[in-house]
DNA sequence: CGGACACTTGAATAGGGTCAAATTCTGTGG
DNA sequence: CCACAGAATTTGACCCTATTCAAGTGTCCG
């Protein structure tokens, strides 16, 4: 088995005066299934570092990845008992699993989390918008722009000098990006290619690649 | 003006023992604005009764309904100063509108709210795999089920009976339901069209239609 | 009853999907 | 270092679903 898992039962203390928690920390290996849909939803997770992918499936087979969560994000809440979806990582990952039970008892826990829920929550929206309304090439200009901290987003500082260029590191096959943003994985291929024709990008390795102007990129996302 | 608005300064019964709190209960007509996207996010609203809707917009005019709330959902929650969406009426509806700053300091209020938030999160995941993954037909048929109280959800009790018919009021109109759901106009109304031709449904009147067995509705949906 | 708006229908089109094949990585073992 | 296998990715040709554009038709409300 890939994941190594380490049980703890440990004092909060970034989080004050609260009482002892139960929480475990674990590693999971990339690519390692975290929860399954439907199955009773025990923990709520937090990514201390990493990357965890949410997905929902169809009985056909077609896949939706409707969250990618890093440091920082929590995954797991459900306002059912069981969970609304898959979790799987990504990257080699670090999170602590929260007992459902014992969350209740911490109001800085639950306070922590719904923080991070309604963040997350207001992001899903933006999603949405991303899957509805934008074409192929909006679609891979947002998820780049993302990819890109402290840029794109709510006031971004805007173009630092000469050489707005950035290196972007993907962490999705391209299997994956299609996944998340609803398309092919020949339609992310192509618009990659169409990107690279049009001197936008450069692809250096499959999973990372370079934007040479990210404030052109922006422009594409169709936000502005 | 439209809107009618009754400020009061009131004891919140129900919340327990917190201290009072500034709410406003207000009364919108319906299509009537709330708030627009970027202005200052002051208040978080609690919907009483009635239908709300939010919405994003891009530039060149494209709009996604991110979400429909009706009454126990709440509105105007965001992860930064100014709100994240439009809000707009699409019945007359009674909100209640609490001062942001206030918020804090109720954890009652504070407690609803967040569970509010979770409720709607994980719906708008499974939103993101309509619009992510669904044929037309799939996403209307989704979206009459949702129209369907108590059925086709979590635990849905399954047909009752021989007559297994429902009527639904819509409340939106063919523009709303296509900027929902991610189609044209057009496509919303042949979906609908072709759903009467086979006689899954009938049209009675522009917003109401009736559903003439909901579980075969439901097994279009593509979630089972 | 008439005007405005919402909705429906038709025909042509396009963007992205599907299917199939070629190419490029990546890791392994010699 | 090189050869090879398997997987991931790219590319090409064709197709289909939903969109676009353009008329109609219906419905509501004064």
């Amino acid at each position: 088995m890939l994941t190594s898992s380490v049980f703890c039962e440990m004092q909060i203390a970034s989080r004050g005066r609260d009482s002892i928690a139960s929480v475990a920390s674990r590693r999971f290996a990339p690519r390692t299934q975290i929860f399954r849909e439907s199955e009773p939803a025990r923990h709520v997770y937090e990514v201390v570092d990493g990357l965890v992918m949410l997905y929902k499936l169809l009985p056909d087979g077609r896949r939706q990845i409707v969250e990618l969560i890093s440091a920082g994000g929590v995954f797991g809440v459900s306002s059912v008992p069981v969970y609304d979806c898959f979790a799987e990582t990504l990257a080699a990952s670090q999170v602590i699993a929260h007992d459902r039970a014992s969350i209740e008892q911490s109001p800085e826990l639950c306070r922590h989390i719904s923080e991070c829920v309604k963040r997350q929550y207001c992001s899903s929206r933006a999603h949405a918008l991303v899957l509805g309304r934008k074409t192929a090439t909006e679609r891979i200009a947002t998820f780049m722009m993302q990819c890109i901290p402290g840029r794109g987003g709510y006031n971004c500082p805007g173009p630092r000098g000469r050489n707005d260029s950035a290196r972007i590191r993907l962490g999705l096959t391209r299997q994956e990006i299609a996944d998340y943003l609803c398309l092919t994985i020949e339609t992310v291929s192509r618009t990659l290619t169409a990107l690279r024709r049009r001197g936008l990008i450069k692809i250096d390795k499959r999973e990372q690649l370079r934007v040479n102007d990210v404030c052109r990129v922006c422009r594409m996302t169709g936000d502005h």
